[in-house]
DNA sequence: CGCATCCATCGACAGATGTCGATAGGTTGC
DNA sequence: GCAACCTATCGACATCTGTCGATGGATGCG
């Protein structure tokens, strides 16, 4: 199973260049993946996702086994993120899955949860 | 701009239910995006992605700012998460991008990359 | 008003992560 | 065999990250 476009035969010390790479885009795209790179923050963006209305900081408390400034530092990193909206009401702060999400993020989101 | 469907007022002490997500899908999903929440790795895979030919370890400590350690390092990163092969041609490792790639996950990278 | 509930923030701490220098193993050319 | 090159691994270090307990602000009930 050899590697069938091996490139021609090299000279020692002589590298490739390769193909550019925006740094911009790296860091853009790293700082979207650390905020999914989580499985408590996956697990409220698929509650958010496949719920598709607003939920409070206390039902996820309830459900996940953390302490509410645990889940509170979560949602703030999703909401850093620019994933999530939230809105006030009353005592409650809800949270849901922003609703001018990017495409591309919605339909990586989409490929994620499935 | 207040949210539509705000459910019924609620009693204080009352939190709702989540839908189910499992935790198996939340940990494994959540090594992947490990594996991506790197400007560095990104942009290895992104030039993997676009230069669609193997590129070895020494070009990318030339092409990036980094010691030869540190891209080994993040490759082996890569390769334990799946995402890249790697073949010995001589003094040369060769990486390129995993030829069987889960569909969902070559997806997900040619939607970040593209 | 007094108190309970919901939430954000702070400080602290252990563990994970990115980076480097040093080192060692393999391979090739001389 | 020796020297040069490519790479993986190790140890060390600073930083980032996830988690908790404690605290305080805001809201609403009685």
């Amino acid at each position: 199973m050899a590697i069938k476009e091996l490139p021609m035969l090299r000279e020692r010390g002589a590298c490739c260049e390769l193909p550019a790479v925006k740094e911009s885009w790296a860091n853009d795209t790293s700082e979207l993946m650390k905020a999914l790179a989580d499985p408590t923050r996956l697990t409220m963006l698929a509650s958010l996702w496949k719920a598709d209305a607003p939920i409070c900081i206390c039902d996820f408390t309830a459900g996940l086994g953390l302490t509410q400034p645990t889940i509170s530092h979560h949602m703030a990193k999703l909401k850093a993120a620019g994933l999530v909206d939230s809105e006030k009401q009353g005592v409650w702060i809800y949270y849901r899955l922003r609703k001018k999400l990017a495409p591309a993020t919605r339909q990586i989101l989409g490929q994620l949860i499935r």
